[in-house]
Parts: C-alpha cells; sequence; structure tokens
RNA sequence: GGCGCUAUCGUCUAGGGGUUAGGACGUGAGAUUCUCAAUCUUAAAACCCGGGUUCGAUUCCCGGUAGCGCUACCA
C-alpha cells in the first residue's frame, strides 16, 4: 500500500454498525465528520462496520441512511454509491484482515498464541489482585518460530497476537492535543482469534488505512483503544492518522445519554417533529462554539464555512432538550410556510384520524401559520390547535379551571347576548365581523376586559385561554367547511353550547 | 484494581496571569394581550478542592476528589 495519507486531500469516515438506529452520539459524531470533510473540500466516507455479524442486520443499514441523509449528511463514498476503495461494508473481506496478519507473523511482528482462555482468565484476575495491570503475560510471545507451526500444523488452535514493541505510544488528537501511553499498559493484543475472525482494534485499522483515511473522527470511547491501533498502523509500516475524539453526550442525570433519556434516535427527533436543520445546529453546538462563543443560530451551510476542529471542547456535554426545542422553534419560525406545512401535515392527519383533501391540507396550513409559531416540535400542534380541532361543550361547562368564570354573574348575561348576535348571522362568520359583535356586546350589556371575554372563549373553545380570536375564528370556519362533522364552525359551536348551558 | 480523558452560572459555552469573568437555553420580574403561548426588556446565577510558581492565579505546574471511558479470542 503506498503512503498517501496526510499529503493529499482529507477523508474522513463515519464507520457505524448497523444495529439499530442512529443515535445522537453517532449522529454528532458523523455532522463533526462532515462538516470537516466539507469544509477542508475533503472526503466523507460511509462505511458499515457490521463484523460483528449477530448483532448486524440488512435493515438497519436502509434505515441508517434515511436516518443521515435526513439529518443533511452526504457522502462521497459509501456502500450505496461506491467508491475508490471498497469495499464500504466489511462482510466479505476476511481474506485482506487475514493477509496482512500472516504478514506481521512472518515478519516477526505478531505471533500465534496458544494460551487457554481459562488461563488467561486466570492470570487477569491474579494481576488484579496484586493491583497489576491486567497485561497478557507474553507466554507465547517468544516461542519458536518453529515450534509454533509445529503445533498449529498439529491442529492445535491458536489465535495471532500483535507485539506491542517496548516503547511509550504517542499520538496526536487534534481535540486533546499530545497523547502518550507507556507500553507497560498496552497488552499484546489478539487480532485474529482462534476462530479465525479478526478482532474490531484490528480491522479498523486496515479498513482506515485501506481507505486512505487521514483525520479518524470519533467518540472519545476509542480513546484508549487509539495505542494499540498506533501501534498496529506502525507494525503494518502505515503512516499514522490524525485522530480527533469526541466527548460524550450525556443526558441530564450526568450518565451517557441513551433511550432511557427519552427519544434520542435520529428517527425519535423526526417523529417529534424536529427538524433537521435545528439537531445540526443543536449537535453542532455540542462542544463546539465559533470564536467569541456568542453566536447561537448557524445554518449548514455556515456551519460548513464557521466550523473548525480544533476548538471542540474535550470535556463531556449535556444534552439540553431545552435549548433543542428553542432552536426548533426558531426554525419552525424561519422555514418556509409550505415546507412547515407539509412537515406538519402528518400529525394532523394522525390527531384527526381522517385522509386529508387537498383541501383539508390548505387548511392544515393555515392552522399551522396561524398556530405554529409558539410550538416546540411540531407534533405539539394538534394540541396547540385543539380549540380549534376539538370541541365539547359538555366538558367546557364541567371543566373546574371553568368554574369561576361560568358561574359569575353577567356570564349568562354575556353568553345570551353574543349567542342572539351570532345566531342572525350569515355563515362563514369572518374574524372582523366576531369582533365587532363582542364590541356590540360590551357595549349594550356594559361589561369589558375578561368578564366579557372569558366565557365568550370557554363557549367557542372550552377553555378560557387560548389563541387570539382573529386567528381562531377564520380557522374554526374554513375548518368546518372543509372537514363538515370533525371541526364544528363558529355558529354550531354557539349553538351547542347554549343548548348545553341552559339544559 | 490499573491506565487514560475531563472539570467556568442548573445546562451549553466564551475567555484567559491583573476582566464589572462575556453570550445562549432555562428560571424570576416587567412590558404587551381578554387569556395562554410566542415576543421584547430586565434580574439572579459560575471559575471543584489543596498545594506550588508568581508582585498577582479562575487561567500555568503538581496532588486530591469526582464523572466518564478503556482494560476481552466485544464493537
Amino acid at each position: 500500500m503506498e503512503q498517501t495519507l496526510i499529503a493529499g486531500k482529507a477523508r474522513v469516515r463515519f464507520a457505524p454498525s448497523p444495529t439499530g438506529q442512529v443515535h445522537v452520539g453517532n449522529a454528532r459524531t458523523a455532522l463533526f465528520n462532515w462538516l470537516f470533510a466539507r469544509q477542508q473540500g475533503g472526503v466523507f466516507i460511509l462505511r458499515i462496520e457490521d463484523t460483528d455479524l449477530e448483532r448486524s442486520e440488512a435493515r438497519y443499514e436502509t434505515q441508517l441512511i434515511e436516518d443521515i441523509q435526513w439529518l443533511g449528511l452526504d457522502w462521497d463514498e459509501g456502500p450505496d454509491v461506491g467508491g475508490p476503495y471498497p469495499p464500504y461494508r466489511q462482510s466479505d473481506k476476511w481474506q485482506v484482515y487475514s493477509d496482512y496478519a500472516e504478514r506481521l507473523v512472518a515478519e516477526g511482528k505478531a505471533y500465534r498464541c496458544f494460551c487457554k482462555q481459562e488461563d488467561l482468565d486466570r492470570q487477569r484476575e491474579q494481576a488484579m489482585a496484586q493491583h497489576l495491570q491486567p497485561n497478557y503475560p507474553g507466554t507465547c510471545r517468544n516461542l519458536d518460530a518453529k515450534e509454533a507451526e509445529r503445533r498449529r500444523a498439529a491442529g492445535e488452535p491458536s489465535a495471532i497476537r500483535l507485539k506491542i514493541p517496548e516503547k511509550p505510544i504517542r499520538f496526536h488528537d487534534i481535540v486533546r492535543g499530545w497523547v502518550e501511553f507507556s507500553n507497560e499498559v498496552v497488552s499484546d493484543l489478539i487480532i485474529v482469534r482462534s476462530t479465525g475472525v479478526p478482532v474490531y482494534n484490528y480491522v479498523v485499522v486496515v479498513d482506515d488505512a485501506e481507505m486512505r483515511v487521514t483525520h479518524v473522527i470519533r467518540g472519545d470511547d476509542h480513546l484508549s483503544n487509539t495505542p494499540k491501533q498506533v501501534a498496529l498502523y506502525e507494525a503494518l509500516g502505515w503512516e499514522v492518522p490524525e485522530f480527533a475524539h469526541l466527548s460524550t453526550i450525556l443526558g441530564p442525570d450526568k450518565e451517557r445519554l441513551s433511550k432511557r433519556h427519552g427519544a434520542t434516535s435520529l428517527a425519535n427527533f423526526r417523529e417529534m417533529g424536529v427538524l433537521p436543520e435545528a439537531l445540526m445546529n443543536y449537535m453542532a453546538l455540542l462542544g463546539w462554539a465559533p470564536t467569541g462563543g456568542e453566536r447561537e443560530i448557524f445554518s449548514p451551510t455556515e456551519l460548513v464555512q464557521e466550523f473548525d476542529l480544533a476548538r471542540v471542547t474535550p470535556s463531556p456535554a449535556v444534552f439540553d432538550f431545552e435549548k433543542l426545542y428553542w432552536l426548533n422553534r426558531h426554525y419552525i419560525k424561519e422555514g418556509a410556510p409550505e415546507r412547515i406545512a407539509g412537515l406538519a401535515e402528518p400529525f394532523f392527519a394522525r390527531a384527526l384520524g381522517v385522509e386529508l383533501t387537498a383541501d383539508a391540507k390548505a387548511w392544515c396550513a393555515h392552522v399551522t401559520a396561524a398556530l405554529g409559531h409558539s410550538v416546540n416540535k411540531l407534533d405539539e400542534l394538534p394540541e396547540r390547535a385543539g380549540p380549534v380541532l376539538k370541541f365539547d361543550p359538555a366538558a367546557a361547562l364541567a371543566a373546574g379551571e371553568n368554574e369561576e368564570v361560568l358561574k359569575a354573574e353577567t356570564t349568562g348575561k354575556v353568553l345570551e347576548a353574543f349567542a342572539a348576535k351570532i345566531a342572525a348571522e350569515a355563515e362563514p362568520v369572518s374574524a372582523e365581523r366576531f369582533k365587532a359583535m363582542i364590541k356590540e356586546v360590551q357595549k349594550e350589556a356594559g361589561i369589558k376586559g375578561p368578564a366579557l371575554f372569558h366565557p365568550i372563549r370557554i363557549m367557542l373553545t372550552g377553555a378560557q385561554s387560548g389563541p387570539e380570536f382573529d386567528k381562531l375564528v377564520p380557522l374554526m370556519e374554513e375548518g368546518s367547511r372543509v372537514l363538515p362533522g370533525t371541526i364544528a364552525g363558529v355558529k354550531q359551536r354557539v349553538k351547542a353550547f347554549m343548548e348545553a348551558w341552559k339544559g
């Protein structure tokens, strides 16, 4: 393999295993790789790490690709688009791994190990009991090559171990600086199991080197494994790449963020109605801040320009849903109305339990435009629009929070007067007419402020607080036209409420 | 147990040998509105502890503590 690493353009990779949904931690790793590649004019590679055959499933790979694309990332090489260094999926590459391993054995940089699992376990326990580093004691390290070959030929099972050289291992990390490990604490690791299956730490090195990866950007759970990998690069005579180990994302309890903290996969966020650009913006801010640290809002394009791997913080970060929602509100407000409405549609369809006609879709778009700006995430829209979507006079009259307003002495007068006016009104009732009628009641009955508005509000929506009538009335009228039987109109509401009120 | 990484408001962070330690989310107050949400204004809120180095450390060094990770014929 030629040495064409660092001199050429940056090549980075995101290498997830297809074992389930893409988690925010991994998504953030993917994002930082992508930002780095795009800003350097480099290459972003997607590699599927499916060596863990038991846990990997093909359908997860499709899911995974969809999820990352939803976030807004694209890649130049990958299992779906190909590239100059295939395969981009690890299965069926075992021959390559085994060839390199044999080469290491032939060169004396690795050796066959015949130790039994029970012995290794025992030695490990002993070392720990004596407060020592539980390293492989080196039993087979200096076995005579001919002797080893004889035992192998005789059918004795053996694994292949890398010989860790007797010198400290240093490597450079873009976010942490130089990191050094004493060789005393790095054990001769198995690179190929006695079953012939290569081990992860070995496989990544071969894959990264074969794909000419120049910058390994990954989670910091790999930091302690890096010296082993560096030793492998060196044994194989390959140039060691730059590393960048990203800190862990924690939950509010400072534990590693996981399902138990709620929605944490890309699919979860999408289903909640979090916009991809909001999530991208938020994830970028977890561990990175621009110079000055005062700007918070970054479009994907701006992130590509401003992002700086060297400015990434090494300390772990707690995932703050509130801040994500704040950004999401911002992007819901800023987004093209047609796009936001399109994204909101499924939430209405589900809440209403009906197929949406073209007219109904247009109506949903109006609801979204009128009420969507105050919502944290799109799935809250039906609830926000509850005053329009739902109508239940009996429940409104029974609600404890309405009690005080309903039994106020002026309430009956307001209700009667307003209902009479509405009854005489032609449909549809306009927002202007509605407001004018309230004014008239105010003048005629001499009642104003909350005593006037609250009863009318309860009559119309069932609650004494909610969005402005100017917004509600047109939506109710249009809704009753395009979704008759599902959405009640203004006159219908008033009539039904008065019947319930009297009865 | 060993080794590694980390440590600024509740949270995300900026900063850095002398600063009123800056911004944002959230929280409190006010404005606005019939009301809720949103919005605007405003306030409170932080350098983990102990030693050094220094005229001076939150900043540099060492130690401690805590959190996390790795320590496998897991990935």
